[in-house]
DNA sequence: GTGTCAGATGCAAACGTTTCCGTACTTTTG
DNA sequence: CAAAAGTACGGAAACGTTTGCATCTGACAC
């Protein structure tokens, strides 16, 4: 390990004065500053980070943490990319961790973001919106995709009522009037807002809510699997929102297992964008979250929060899109 | 914050004292020991690790650095998982850096895992099976999925020649004989490797290769798709072997655009399993690499090196796995 | 020529640990 | 019962840094 002072003797000077030329350039001398760097450079001398964040109080590490559910969702490794690329160019890495929704598993790894003094944390507040408790974090943290209860965290979320909206107008609007949904658990906040958005849609088009037509489970495939084939085996709906890729991957098995074809007995269109949907037969009509630009702008935030520890909460709302593509039975523009 | 003077003035002992009881348990009495973790828990003390690796001349973090290409692959993000499972069993947090392949992102990244005093380091060499020199990181590396040149690392491969001639095999053995494979780039080893198995599978069926067949180029879905056009223009084959899972998707749209029905006009068979093979349809035969354990292996010969650092190198070849589905026109046992 | 002041640099304390060393006390042994 | 050996604990140094304060140098004004 080379450190100050091997640094302070190769040049001629005390350590103080290279600990100085390094943190605050303007108070030493040009031409000492510049023997400094020469010899800085000579011995490919770096700060050891443990020792200088020891004695600096305040002094965190360039480590963001970015706690996610499922790191093989797509959802979130678009997040986990756009978190990433900000980071990089700001000289951040990232702690990542894959809780699996796991409370104890979120606690081990905010005590080690504690520990090692990260300047701050990325995560999805729980299903119902809670989170952390903020006074006893010590450092701030970002949410995204759910609303946190509490309003005093930067949030990016994206306006899930207004895409939900448009999808199901979407089908309505192609004439459907007995449109299902599967949905994700009704205590995550997406998902409520999601149902909400469906319902607003079909009282938007006058057609009656039928509580029949609406299923929710856990956002596993296996439970798009089941919650589909019971929807779609007796008086099934003639169109489906999904509200989730997780979810749809199961639904799409149903569907090819009960021999309903898409989009002729059944049009579908789905929440979220994976990269497969435009390689199912028929591609998937399907309400893209922009989800590099969540991660991205997470990381924005926690940076602006750094910067300026004391601005007020903000809160980013991104717009998703509905790319029409063959499953829900529209006409698709060349 | 609360040190460990806080603790032992709760505790009515001196701080090396509560020292002791943490990291040297048996050299404390039994009473003074309960009193202190009482105290420890009561003050909900955590030890600062900057102060304690400052100390300790050889501590390190408890931390494993991941580098990865692309978290967007699923591929790599099986990989993740793997690894984040094996290291949270054993108290160890992941930093994951993204690099597109890019070495100064690689540089970076090892910067910050040495700044930080990282356990250790997972990551895939080079294209050419490159990797940082050894002798300059001052922490053990595992290497994945690409065969690294020196021989000093320990490592992760799966027996890619040995799937891509099962799945070849399987072609062949289905009476196709023009078969063509799309690869990526030449200067990967894996790339290499399977090729040779399909070279390999040729010549075990007395089938001549022939070079027309068999293109490469970067592995992104756009070259799968140019090169698939490319391929299948004119005088096509009649079966098509591609290498990993981003190239297909690539193919797969170049098939769909030329109005080539899979496995009527083309029989197809894959590398990688993601989750969307089974959506497609036909849904696709592939030679499924064990994402999820390729990754807790490189884990556990982190944790045996940290353990033992002087062990031989050892390199872990795992078995993928043939999947038969639709997509090669066998005959799919129910 | 002396006194003042600013700028450049060195010295030393402090950050929270771990660990070596010494001391006081307890137990064993002859 | 005294000496030796062992045990439990406290004191202090050290890890590599940052930073407040002291010191020194030289320039400038009087």
């Amino acid at each position: 390990m080379t450190t100050l002072k091997d640094v302070a003797r190769h040049a001629g000077v005390s350590f103080s004065t290279v600990s100085r030329a390094i943190n605050h350039p303007d108070k030493v001398q040009e031409a000492t500053r510049t023997r400094i760097e020469a010899a800085i450079r000579d011995l490919g001398y770096q700060p050891h980070r443990a020792a200088r964040r020891l004695r600096g109080q305040g002094a965190h590490a360039q480590i963001f943490g970015l706690i996610i559910p499922d790191i093989e969702n797509p959802f979130y490794s678009g997040i986990v990319r756009g978190v990433e690329e900000r980071a990089y160019a700001e000289g951040y890495a990232v702690i990542l961790s894959n809780t699996n929704e796991d409370a104890d598993r979120e606690r081990f790894y905010l005590d080690v973001l504690r520990q090692e003094a990260a300047a701050g944390a990325i995560l999805p507040p729980f299903g119902d919106g809670s989170t952390p408790d903020p006074d006893t974090l010590p450092f701030p943290v970002v949410c995204f995709d759910r609303r946190p209860q509490a309003d005093v965290f930067d949030t990016v979320v994206v306006d899930n009522a207004q895409g939900a909206f448009e999808a199901v107008s979407h089908l309505a609007g192609l004439g459907h009037a007995r449109i299902g949904m599967i949905a994700a658990s009704r205590d995550l906040t997406t998902s409520r807002e999601r149902t909400a958005g469906y319902h607003r849609a079909l009282a938007a088009h006058g057609i009656d809510a039928d509580p029949a037509l609406v299923r929710s489970g856990d956002p596993r495939p296996e439970a798009g699997y089941q919650l589909a084939l019971d929807l779609l085996h007796h008086d099934p709906p003639t169109a489906l929102f999904v509200g989730n890729n997780v979810l749809t991957m199961g639904v799409l098995e149903a569907a090819h297992e009960l021999g309903v074809s898409i989009p002729g007995d059944l049009a579908l269109v789905t929440f979220d964008d994976p990269p497969w949907t435009r390689l199912v037969t028929p591609p998937l009509t399907a309400v893209r979250q922009p989800t590099f630009e969540i991660g991205r702008r997470a990381a924005d935030l926690l940076l602006a929060r750094i910067a300026e520890p004391d601005r007020p909460a903000e809160t980013v709302t991104l717009q998703t899109e509905l790319i029409v593509r063959g499953s829900c039975g529209a006409p698709v523009r060349a």
